[in-house]
DNA sequence: CGACACGTTGAGATATATCAAACGTGGTGG
DNA sequence: CCACCACGTTTGATATATCTCAACGTGTCG
């Protein structure tokens, strides 16, 4: 089912009734190549988009144009630009990063939604805090942690974002991003990424190989990048997991 | 009136009937002293404050507890912890930073409000989304900009905020921070924040003076902080104003 | 085969942090 | 009234993190 994916395992997780609004919402499937625009910035929207599959992400420009900064990158299940509803014009623009599936919610689903829905409404709204609350944690990332703990922040965050969307298996998962993109990410030229992860390795924390990661001390990543899942909002076994502790 | 200030000069700006809802879930207008915890983080809230004097800010707190990263700085107007209605538990601290007056407004009247006002609740979800838009900045700013541009962003963003609500005249204003608050802020330490701002001083882009803050340059500072007013979403001739684009 | 994108490494430049010390300033208690 | 303290600012000297430039390797794809 297309929308089985939208806040699982989250305390506010749908119901199927809700789900199924939801789905008769989509009014269209669209496929994306890598590094297409998505939705640019400045211009106002009618539509939202759901990611199925792929990854996109979004983009802060500076004023060339040339340098800049990513805000929040996307795994499938999350409604990507649903903050574009309320807002209308959107201040950053939103890219994919590989081929992509995505589903089509136009703003005029959403209106009724908002108007004859209010439960679900609730629930999209907090969907949206969601993303908010990751941007905060990128600003923690960015603002108070060395090079090294940025990159294991950001590793820790996307492993257990795709863990509880089976793309990760706990320790191992694909990010098909460049060293260029984690500098962007993480506020780092592409090559001291380059060194950081060379660092990363020889600490025997993660390996990378091609753009497949495998973590080989998820504890000692925690630990080294301050993570702490609970801005994930996660129902509590899942977070305790993805951070390293063992299971009872 | 209490509720006048929220939205104000933003194309979603609240009709009199709906200014009166909000007016009417005000439970209670309370006092703060400086830097007094209104909300702790990973608590279950049911109620969120609506600023009306004095500024607050929120923090996200690393491993160890004392380098604490500002998220957010909340200045007359701003409903501080809305974001808590849907999230119900914070991932971050809000603190005062001066003495402050501040409405309560308990979940079960924003309840009332999501469940009979979908309009009015859609507004609100707008105003989150503003926040959201904000720390999208913030990580711009701390990601891509060298300190002396990283103040000046961030001295553009308040002037202009302030602005609105009428507690800065366009080029001077009180900014009760500290240099360490500064660099809590800009992902700095104190004693660089001194060193530039004694920069930004010799360049006569602005002059402190205590706490006042005195934008000789508003251009000038703009340009520095690559700072386009857009994702604040004020209306046109404001966002001219505040980047210093002499009226017609 | 050449062009291109990405990764890797080295050397050197620069931005920013850290440590230490001195200086104001306002408040507080004697 | 003074002595004192806590707090914030300012400055200098030095350490460190990170960036930039340049060069080279590698794989992919036309």
């Amino acid at each position: 089912m297309l929308t089985r994916l939208v806040l699982n395992q989250r305390p506010a997780d749908l119901t199927p009734a809700e789900r199924e609004v939801l789905r008769a919402a989509i009014t269209e499937v669209r496929e994306y190549d890598a590094q297409e625009l998505v939705t640019p910035a400045h211009r106002p929207l009618d539509s939202s988009v759901l990611l199925l599959e792929g990854m996109m992400a979004r983009f802060v420009e500076d004023r060339r144009g040339d340098r800049q900064q990513m805000v929040a990158v996307h795994v499938p299940g999350d409604f990507v630009d649903l903050h574009g509803y309320p807002l209308k014009v959107l201040d950053h623009e939103i890219r994919t990063l590989t081929p992509v599936t995505a589903a089509v919610v136009p703003h005029r689903k959403l209106n009724v939604i908002q108007q004859q829905h209010p439960d679900l409404a609730l629930k999209l709204w907090y969907l949206t805090m969601l993303d908010a609350a990751m941007h905060r944690q990128w600003i923690f990332r960015i603002g108070r942690l060395r090079a090294p703990a940025r990159l294991a922040h950001f590793l820790c965050e996307t492993n257990a974002r795709l863990s509880i969307v089976g793309l990760s298996d706990g320790c191992q998962f694909d990010l098909p991003l460049t060293q260029a993109d984690l500098g962007a990410i993480c506020g780092l030229s592409a090559i001291y990424v380059n060194r950081v992860m060379r660092q990363l390795r020889e600490q025997h924390l993660v390996s990378f190989h091609g753009y497949r990661v495998q973590i080989h001390d998820l504890a000692g990543l925690v630990r080294l990048g301050e993570f702490r899942a609970d801005y994930l909002y996660f129902n509590e076994d899942v977070g305790r997991r993805v951070t390293g502790v063992p299971p009872l």
